[in-house]
DNA sequence: AAAACTGCCAACCGCCTCCCC
DNA sequence: CGGGGAGGCGGTTGGCAGTTT
């Protein structure tokens, strides 16, 4: 775009709020002839008055084809609780996981239903045990094990069983990894590298899939498979 | 019936990182 | 090497619809 351009589209202002079909069109046409990427030329090419960050959002959320709509069913709610109890707010990290999902829209039901059940005292916990990971980390050895449950990724959900069974199957199984963890006495930071190189690994060919959903389809998950990642997880890290 | 509240979701904002010149 | 632009990300907001009081 030419810098007098550029100026121009200043003056007159971008676009903002809801889009238009019409909008949506001319998005969607320009995506189709120069494909994904270079949003900041969308305006100059197309003629929608919209900024190239606009763009994107729009076409990354909304237009994008094989983009699912609707509920999450209870599969992806249980992926999204224990990536969550995994990384955190890393939600296109998590989105990656999630075929046909949004960073956005997993970030907005994780808003919506569990949230706000993160009670003041749960929060204290949680911060407690991040405050010793550091203090660990800084002096160069792992966490101690600690055996106050509720320190654990929503431990007293479980209890209070605010999650569908198929969720708390992987909440469980997450919680137990980190358990395990704690009592190797290995650094998290380590701990963190090696789920990730688990996770790219056994994603990679479908077997995390595999996993993951054959238990979740089961009202008694085999024990066997259930410990397949972690027997993997525990090879890695002895490397 | 209407006001207040709540849930949901699209979209914006600000910050950060990466890459190119 | 560093400055600037583009894209990516997480947090936040605003508005609409449904529900409750």
């Amino acid at each position: 775009m030419t810098e007098m351009m550029s100026w121009r589209m200043q003056e007159e202002g971008w676009r903002k709020g809801p889009w238009t079909p019409g909008e949506d069109k001319l998005l969607a046409e320009y995506v189709a002839m120069h494909g994904e990427g270079r949003w900041s030329s969308v305006a100059s090419c197309s003629g929608l008055k919209r900024n190239g960050k606009s763009c994107r959002l729009r076409w990354v959320n909304y237009l994008r084809p094989g983009l699912k709509k609707g509920h999450l069913s209870p599969q992806e709610e249980g992926i999204i609780i224990e990536l969550h109890a995994l990384w955190g707010n890393k939600w296109s990290t998590i989105a990656r996981y999630l075929p046909g999902r949004t960073d956005n829209e997993i970030k907005n039901y994780w808003r919506t239903h569990f949230k706000k059940k993160e009670k003041p005292l749960e929060n204290q916990k949680k911060r407690k045990y991040e405050v010793q990971l550091n203090h660990n980390q800084e002096h160069q050895r792992g966490p101690e094990i600690m055996n106050d449950n509720t320190t654990l990724p929503y431990a007293e959900e479980i209890d209070r069983g605010l999650f569908t069974e198929s969720s708390q199957t992987t909440l469980q199984e997450t919680n137990q990894m980190i358990i395990n963890d704690q009592q190797q006495q290995q650094n998290p930071s380590v701990m963190a590298q090696d789920v990730a190189r688990w996770w790219d690994t056994v994603s990679e060919d479908g077997l995390w899939s595999r996993f993951l959903w054959n238990n979740l389809d089961s009202d008694h998950p085999n024990q066997a498979v259930m410990e397949q990642p972690f027997q993997m997880l525990d090879s890695l890290s002895m490397n």
